[in-house]
RNA sequence: GGGGUCGUAGUGUAGCCUGGUUUAACACGUCGCCCUGUCACGGCGAAGAUCGCGAGUUCAAAUCUCGUCGACCCCG
């Protein structure tokens, strides 16, 4: 039996409705995961979380890694405890601080030489080690170690990253079967398919990893800066092979219109920083398109951000006030607009599975993307 | 009446002593753009000032001199 179900396949497009199964609770798909890289989404509590509607969060292994360390969150119970989080959890590996953090690591075969962003202490990273400290967080899907490219990127580099990504995943497939073991139930490993913008790449790598029988499927190296009609290509190229029975999550992606898109092709899981960074830097996603909150046009706009919108904030406080919180530094704005932000994400994919479920994804997804880019501000 | 301090973008200031390297700087405010597995309450940019007004000195004045107007302070 698998933990992941197939529930319905939309007739209009490649969209699909799902339910993955954790021990955890289920995760109806597709699904955004807000991003909690130091054990917390950033301003929001898990209540926040739970009243937005998110089913799993992310967190980062790399991070906890380096702080509070193993030993604290060993000592706490584990990461659900630690930080009061009793939904599913999705932990990245670090694969994507090697990339963001390039200026201080060394990579080879064995692993990563890295030097932490805080106090410089060096770590040797292997992808045995990834699992190993993904199995002490606790975490319900895992993801292993990998290797990310720039764009642009040549053509060898990219085959070397992915290889590299290929040993890596068999390794990382070994290691959670010695120390965790074969049970999914327990904590799902996902494989990475790397490639960059070479669509046989891609293939290749989708081939392997998909031979080595993970859990689900992450498309990993998307929305590095290369154009978009080219990341939904291989989007496309790389989901149209991937068997339907396993999840399919989209690494990092994205903005609305990102997930609208990602959704049409196929996939099933997302998660980004977006909503929350925009969140705390004053920008709004709203129905109608994004919101700069700051803007002087708002100074005497006592309307909800979004009146379409069912939110804690949205319920309770006006686009002034917002400006003003915004305006004077005060914390409440930061926490307001991601709360905002993180909810208007969950209710993508809310009525995204409603709209798959009655086959009329096509006609969602374009009334959707009309409002969105409208116009009409308000 | 006498003496003094000060007048530079919407606001608050720097520059003035030791004229030119000033396309007059900075902060806040205003406006715009950016952020995609978070070293990120972040990053980038734009508009906005005939330097109170007038005269003088000088090759050259926000800067020196004189006058004038205005604000404030002290002494009568």
């Amino acid at each position: 039996m698998s933990d992941f179900t197939l529930i319905h396949q939309d007739k209009s497009s490649s969209s699909r409705l799902g339910k993955l199964a954790t021990s955890r609770g289920q995760i109806d798909t597709p699904c955004f995961m807000p991003v909690g890289t130091q054990a917390t989404v950033k301003t929001l509590s898990p209540v926040d979380l739970k009243d937005c509607g998110a089913q799993i969060m992310l967190s980062n292994a790399y991070h906890l890694f380096l702080r509070p360390g193993m030993e604290v969150i060993r000592q706490a119970g584990g990461l659900h405890k630690f930080m009061g989080w009793d939904k599913p959890v999705l932990t990245d590996s670090g694969g994507f601080q090697i990339f963001s953090l390039a200026l201080l690591r060394k990579i080879s075969d064995q692993g990563v030489d890295f030097q932490s962003h805080i106090d410089g202490d060096r770590h040797f990273l292997t992808p045995e080690k990834v699992i190993e400290i993904q199995k002490d967080l606790g975490s319900d899907i895992i993801m292993p170690l990998d290797e990310c490219v720039h764009y642009p990127c040549t053509r060898d580099h990219a085959q070397v990253a992915g290889e590299r990504t290929f040993s890596w995943a068999k390794r990382a497939k070994k290691a959670k079967a010695e120390l965790i073991g074969e049970d999914s139930s327990i904590q799902k490993l996902f494989g990475i398919i790397q490639g960059a913008t070479f669509e046989d790449l891609r293939l290749t790598c989708a081939k392997q990893i998909i031979d080595l029988d993970f859990d689900g499927h992450a498309l990993g190296g998307l929305s590095v800066g290369e154009p978009k009609d080219l990341m939904y290509n291989i989007a496309r190229v790389v989901l149209e092979i991937l068997p339907p029975s396993k999840p399919r999550y989209m690494m990092g992606v994205g903005l609305p219109e990102d997930l609208i898109e990602a959704i049409d092709l196929g996939v099933d899981m997302f998660d980004c920083v977006a909503p929350t960074r925009y969140g705390r830097n004053g920008t709004a996603f709203t129905s109608r398109g994004k919101m700069t909150v700051r803007n002087a046009l708002y100074t005497k706009d006592f309307a909800p951000l979004d009146s379409a919108c069912g939110c804690y904030t949205c319920k309770n406080f006006t686009r002034a006030y917002l400006r003003h919180l915004f305006n004077t530094d005060e914390l409440l704005g930061l926490r307001l607009v991601s709360l905002h932000n993180v909810y208007f994400y969950q209710e993508i994919t809310r009525s995204a599975r409603k709209a798959i479920a009655a086959d009329n994804y096509k006609a969602y997804k374009k009334d959707f993307l009309d409002k969105y880019f409208s116009e009409e501000c308000v």
